[in-house]
DNA sequence: CAAATAATGTACCGATCGGTATACTATCGC
DNA sequence: GCGATAGTATACCGATCGGTACATTATTTG
């Protein structure tokens, strides 16, 4: 593994642990056996680095988020692939979710938060649009696609937060609930 | 105010809008207009300000979901009592709220983490022993208490987040709504 | 009033913060 | 082989980190 891959590895795991500002860019250095020169050469700035770690992941998640979110008049399916998505990536990059979930409630004014906003937009509106399609069918829907997007992505943040304490899996079961559940939430 | 509780004031305020640690002791005490000293007379430590601070909210915030979770054989009926307190606490504490929410999916490894995981799980039991007494009629809900109490607080949570945020209100609708659609995701 | 204690300020501590000036080395295109 | 560029280390920067030794001032208690 190359210089950079090792710091970009080491930094989510330890931003994943205890948290962007806790974790000073000394720490992440000597994890990755180098010094900071080398790291400043590869990201120019604590914040570069933490922008670099976000770019790489959320460009893959908004992607297949994006994919699924592809809206055919079936709206629990559509969610079903959306809910699908979340819990795949969530899966199989566990600390990087970790790290995102921390970001996700962190305060609005934190340097943390601002890295991240512009990709928690991105996705929110990738959902949004999503209603905004299924609202031209479910006219009772029309003006409510942005608290039903905040509450679904809130469900969906939700039940990955658990899985990854361990009180529940990301399974097929749980996405057919938690879209059942959801569904019935907005008709009644 | 004497200077305890503007330190305390300004402290909770900083923290909500900033993250525990990226706000500094020195900040803390030029927002409040005193000095380090007149901190750590009264606090001991940074982190003994934050746990002041939490002990200070948690405490009644206990006492009142305490006793809204007293079960008297209507589950749905419990559930709206303890979301109404939660929701009547956010609201009338949102900076606390704020900061708490964060403290909510803060790594597991940081300090500020450590300072609030006793009063989790202090909630996290008042309610799981609620759910334990419903499940001695409700036969179908044994053993699964822990994910309940964890899906249910999650949810009450993601709502609170939504609301300060201005997603929606936690008013009376949006409690009957949430806990039907929990009691929906149970008993399906 | 006197002694004790609580409350506060001045001035400082070593450690760590994010970041960099400078130089050396390795690699690559010509 | 040579110039240019990328990559890396040594050694350092001023600022801030959480925390404190010590003196002074209020306040309470006998």
């Amino acid at each position: 593994m190359d210089n950079r891959a090792a710091i970009l590895a080491h930094a989510l795991r330890l931003f994943a642990a205890r948290g962007y500002d806790a974790v000073g860019v000394q720490e992440i250095v000597e994890a990755a056996g180098i010094t900071k020169p080398t790291l400043y050469h590869y990201f120019g700035s604590k914040r570069g680095l933490l922008d670099t770690l976000l770019e790489g992941h959320f460009t893959p998640l908004h992607q297949s988020v994006k994919q699924a979110a592809a809206y055919n008049g079936d709206l629990p399916f559509t969610l079903e692939k959306v809910a699908r998505a979340y819990f795949d990536y969530a899966k199989t990059h566990r600390a990087f979710y970790r790290m995102q979930l921390a970001l996700w409630y962190t305060p609005q004014q934190s340097e943390a938060y601002q890295a991240v906003a512009p990709w928690n937009e991105k996705l929110h509106q990738v959902i949004e649009e999503m209603f905004t399609h299924a609202a031209e069918q479910h006219g009772n829907m029309r003006n409510r696609q942005r608290p039903y997007t905040a509450t679904f992505l809130g469900m969906v943040n939700t039940y990955i937060g658990l899985a990854l304490n361990d009180y529940t899996e990301l399974d097929d079961p749980l996405i057919y609930q938690a879209v059942h559940q959801f569904m019935h939430g907005i008709f009644s």
